[in-house]
RNA sequence: UCCUUCUUAGCUCAGCUGGUUAGAGCACAUGACUGUUAAUCAUGGGGUCCUUGGUUCGAGCCCAAGAGAGGGAGCCA
């Protein structure tokens, strides 16, 4: 039993074993750990254990010796086990650590039955933990990846904020179709299986929660484009929606997506930007992110580091699609699919371009019959100023434009492509009203997180993912 | 959605031209071990061979349909 001040110290006081093997704590020093069992040893006269809390992909050794009563305690402490330990913090006297607990004191929290518990000491695929995604965030590579995620979420507000622009949030639910991104998610509350009709047999969205259909987004940008017209500078950061049937180690249905939108940018600022800000993401990553990124260098991709080196250190080269295409029909006998211009780039071309540069490429001035209706379009009656950054096996992982500010321009493309003006008319308003060169790209975040952990499939750069016939968890 | 490969112990896999009681490594359990590093050594338990139907005297193996998964492609971020 214990009393209530007791009860709320045995809860905080503790360290984290991130400050502890930093050498923020000098030994000899009484300390608490709190954290999860990987392994633990033992024999006879001395119990090894290896302790790990999220907060580093690194672990503390717990020593518990024959005479002290934790050791009694280790008997039901397996690979799992969630436990507190008290105790001495001393240099180590064995190799492989700096510090170590001489621990007196072990109470465990929770047990993990072995004969039960999924993750055991030994390796295990991919493929099976993506089965048993819930527990998966306690296995050095998901810690690594989780951690890193976060390092990345924070490093982009940190650079926008740097810059001076406003953090702003598109709506998740959306009552226009016409993003033109994909296949979008329906939300409704209208019952599935007898919906109400008009009288020639439609379903009547009047009678829907918001007295129309609606969807889940697929892109923020449009709204961002609104705040850009008003507050200068702003980015999006949220969850987006595609309801494609997409099986790939690239796609998810739910992922995030991060949408600057800028006033007074061309495609040229734009791709400024999107050079900076990756080179920054990167960076950060390499000084924020050691210890994981080189546990991923060395079990999953022995060149991880040396490659996100060489992307900060070196320039995107920049092609149009024309200079593009006029370099890929050089090669076309090397192609499954020839190369001629205003066809849209295959995989293997942009893997091509990537890997003949070696490095990222940003391609732009693309044929406006590919892209979509918001593009710039050139003088030449031909092409659109977008934007798309290709990376190493990734491929496109921004894509983005300057905008089409003039309004009759614009309308003429909306029409040419058939969409309904009434769905967008809220955004033509700004090109009626004040309107003005602006730009703005958008970037996958998982995309990202593949490039910067060395992972080769997004479903294991984002906690749960959201596949086809996949919504476990 | 298309092409392709796969599905056998908790995990990773082997399993011959179809032939009796289906194997290994790791994990796990028990025991040993004076400081171990995914410890080591010994012993042991553990299986609807993805599902359904078919061919056959006999199917883990052959055929058909279905369900999952991996890789490639498309859609894109």
């Amino acid at each position: 039993m214990h009393s209530l001040k007791e009860i709320i110290q045995h809860m905080i006081e503790h360290t984290s074993i991130k400050s502890l093997l930093k050498g923020e704590v000098a030994p000899p020093t009484n300390i608490i750990v709190k954290g999860w069992v990987r392994t633990i040893r033992t024999s006879k006269n001395v119990n090894f254990i290896a302790l790990n809390d999220g907060s580093t992909i690194l672990n503390i050794q717990l020593v518990i010796d024959n005479n002290t009563p934790a050791f009694e305690i280790c008997q039901n402490i397996s690979t799992g086990a969630c436990i507190r330990a008290e105790g001495t913090l001393v240099a180590s006297q064995g190799k492989g650590q700096s510090v170590e607990i001489q621990c007196n004191s072990v109470v465990i929290y929770g047990t993990a039955d072995p004969e039960k518990y999924p993750l055991q000491k030994k390796g295990h695929t991919l493929e099976f933990l993506r089965e048993i995604a819930h527990l998966r965030p306690r296995t050095n590579t998901f810690g690594a990846v989780l951690r890193m995620r976060h390092q990345m979420a924070f490093a982009i507000h940190q650079f926008f904020n740097d810059k001076g622009f406003f953090y702003m949030h598109a709506p998740i639910v959306t009552g226009s179709d016409a993003e033109g991104a994909g296949e979008m998610f329906k939300v409704t509350t209208l019952p599935l299986e007898n919906p109400p009709r008009n009288t020639d047999g439609s379903i009547n969205y009047m009678e829907d929660f918001f007295g129309k259909a609606t969807n889940l987004t697929v892109s923020g940008q449009l709204e961002a484009e609104l705040g850009a017209l008003a507050l200068g500078n702003v980015y999006t950061f949220g969850p987006t929606f595609r309801a494609e049937n997409s099986n790939t180690p690239r796609h998810l249905a739910e992922f995030w997506m991060i949408e600057p939108e800028m006033a007074f940018y061309d495609i040229h600022d734009n791709m400024d930007l999107a050079e900076e800000m990756l080179k920054y993401l990167i960076n950060y990553a390499l000084q924020n992110s050691k210890d994981d990124l080189e546990f991923l260098n060395q079990m999953y991709d022995k060149e991880l580091i040396t490659r996100l080196q060489s992307v900060v250190d070196k320039p995107f080269i920049r092609l149009t699609y024309t200079e593009a295409v006029e370099i890929l029909i050089g090669f076309n006998n090397k192609f499954e699919f020839k190369v001629e211009w205003g066809t849209d780039l295959q995989k293997e071309h942009e893997n091509f371009l990537v890997t003949h540069h070696g490095g990222p490429v940003i391609l732009t001035d693309y044929p406006k019959h590919i892209k979509a209706f918001y593009m710039k379009q050139n003088e030449d009656g031909k092409t659109v100023r977008a934007m798309d950054i290709l990376f190493p096996w990734i491929g496109e992982i921004i894509g983005g434009s300057q905008r089409e500010e003039n309004y009759d321009k614009l309308v003429s493309r909306v029409t040419e492509m058939g969409i309904d003006e009434d769905e967008i008319w809220w955004y033509l308003d700004t090109r009626r009203f004040g309107t003005c060169p602006h730009a703005g790209f958008g970037l996958g975040f998982e995309r990202l997180m593949l490039f910067v952990t060395g992972m080769t499939n997004i479903r294991d750069v984002i906690p749960f993912p959201r596949t086809p016939k996949n919504a476990e968890f």
